[in-house]
DNA sequence: GTCTATAGTAAGATAGAC
DNA sequence: GTCTATCTTACTATAGAC
């Protein structure tokens, strides 16, 4: 896989900041040329429509889920943990491209809304297979997705690499993640799993 | 507060719709007008441009929001409970009106993501009024945000009244909220709260 | 590989008849 | 209060020069 162009990279970039920053809607061919710093003509040669430029960032977030999930896999604090933890982040490669396609999934692009069914199907599993409990799985994965709803609002006050809102009090939130993972444990060991 | 013409009713439930299932490109003028059965022309009588239509939205979703909180506020099974219950409900009137919003607010139209701000917070102070924590009324609000997440979700499935994952699954996380709440309750009792 | 120029289409909004 | 006709603008996409 050899490294592809860098403009390119540029004009996906641009689309991405566009699509998250200003929604969908203002993500015109023009718009992205004009931030990736290529005219509209160049922009189409590296993506003959803007449906191809769609497809390009599911793409890219198949990619970025992978790398994800391997480093859930092997996080020494437990999926569960990562999992919840890193929901918070915002601006990381995989936050980027987990926006934009949501929001390319509330418009109906074909495949979307299954690449994002796909990335929380593998999470599930992993968190599944910790916790030994499939209600304390949705639970945390709710809680999650919880915090992930409240980072890609707009105007969630997010200045920096976390949700402002959830700066501070996603400590607070782990202790109960423990807190549920310890019942389940509780649970499987009395044999009621 | 005299009873608003139909047409301009049937107007602002075509365009929710349209939005709700199609995406906030799709919702055209022309395209709104047309499954509220009026011209071009029709619409913009009622409302004088796009912007008056989600102003329009906006406005009805403060009105279902109240009558949403007071309905929290009277439920026998407390306000951790019906929240996270109602998450799950699609098709509802303050459903209907929140996804729609949070399009808008995707697409940066002025004073969306401060109404959705603006119920979200007197969700959770009524919530934090019950369980006498912070942290567990961030969680269970999380939990919430997750399930709705869920149902919000193109492509999640929901085929009736219920996104279709959770069918069946609610239960178990409602118990769980019970047990962070009671969580919570021994530790206020204990004095730690 | 990137540009300019332009064709073709669709959207938001106005004017005036009924 | 609702319609048709029309204006204007903006967007997607193509063609061909450099």
């Amino acid at each position: 896989m050899a490294r592809p162009p860098a403009a390119r990279e540029k004009i996906l970039a641009a689309y991405c900041e566009i699509v998250s920053s200003e929604g969908e809607r203002a993500a015109t061919l023009e718009a992205t040329a004009a931030r990736a710093g290529v005219s509209k003509g160049g922009l189409l040669y590296h993506f003959k429509s803007k449906d191809a430029l769609a497809d390009g960032v599911l793409e890219r977030l198949g990619q970025a889920a992978e790398a994800d999930l391997a480093r859930m896999r092997a996080s020494p604090e437990g999926p569960s943990r990562y999992f919840v933890r890193t929901s918070v982040e915002t601006g990381t490669e995989l936050d980027t491209f987990f926006v934009v396609v949501m929001r390319l999934a509330a418009g109906q692009h074909p495949g979307a809304a299954e690449a994002l069914a796909a990335v929380h199907g593998s999470w599930w599993q992993l968190i599944r297979e910790e916790v030994g409990d499939d209600a304390v799985a949705d639970t945390i994965m709710l809680i999650g997705d919880g915090i992930y709803h409240h980072a890609a609002m707009p105007g969630s006050g997010s200045t920096g690499s976390t949700a402002g809102y959830f700066r501070g009090r996603l400590d607070a939130v782990l202790e109960q993640v423990d807190e549920l993972r310890a019942l389940a444990r509780a649970r499987t060991a009395s044999g009621a799993g």
